[in-house]
DNA sequence: TTGATGTATCAACAAACGTTGATATATTTC
DNA sequence: GAAATATATCAACGTTTGTTGATACATCAA
């Protein structure tokens, strides 16, 4: 039972996916591999743009990238996305008894 | 079968979830709602931080608030969470007809 | 070798973000 | 009432993020 989340981790996962051109990318990466050059058409994103996003996803381990010649594919790591998943898991709330609900809080400042 | 994501939501939801104060805030709330001076004790941050973090996850639907005299007791919206768990799922590469894998790219930038 | 092409990187900038300390607002207690 | 308490909001500030245009670096084609 994994109790404890790696925020970092987590945080920098959730980063790269709290973009909208990161997710267009993305979304356009699920029917297989693609070159920058056609992602730059499709979302009419400037290369210099484009390259820095590939780079943010790139980072969090979203997706890998294959150099052929001059051009680089890029496609999705699913292993990542499976991360993703799990940590939504992990987030819900326990299902556990009422009693324990509340822990008891020395604090003492609120009932 | 949803093939297009809503970006501006998706990226709400996930900016949310890009904060190592905020997924600490989450992890505590797993096991019940807690008022704010219990997160305050618990995770050692100024009252005024806390009350920053606690509106992003409320504005992006992730806790519920409830007010009881003068506290304030937030709790996880597990649809929110279920709402990501489903995005995850959903950028996950489509499982197709290898034939279908590389569509027709007109620009013809690259092979 | 020269020129064209695809991509990465850089510097500069504006916008968004997170932190802090101060103040405001409501509620309870005396 | 007045003082104390829990929380929200605000202004100011430094930091991070994303965009743009320029440049660098390969690779390919002639």
């Amino acid at each position: 039972m994994a109790t404890t989340l790696d925020l970092a981790r987590s945080a920098q996962l959730f980063h790269a996916l709290s973009d909208e051109t990161r997710l267009a990318i993305l979304e356009m990466l699920r029917d297989g591999e693609r070159c920058v050059c056609e992602l730059q058409d499709a979302l009419d994103a400037a290369q210099s743009r484009l390259s820095f996003h590939l780079r943010v996803l790139k980072e969090a381990g979203l997706v890998e990238d294959r150099r052929e010649g001059r051009w680089s594919y890029y496609r999705i790591t699913p292993e990542a996305l499976r991360d993703v998943h799990d940590l939504a898991v992990a987030l819900q709330p326990r299902r556990t008894h009422a009693a324990a609900q509340r822990s008891a809080h020395s604090g003492g400042c609120c009932p």
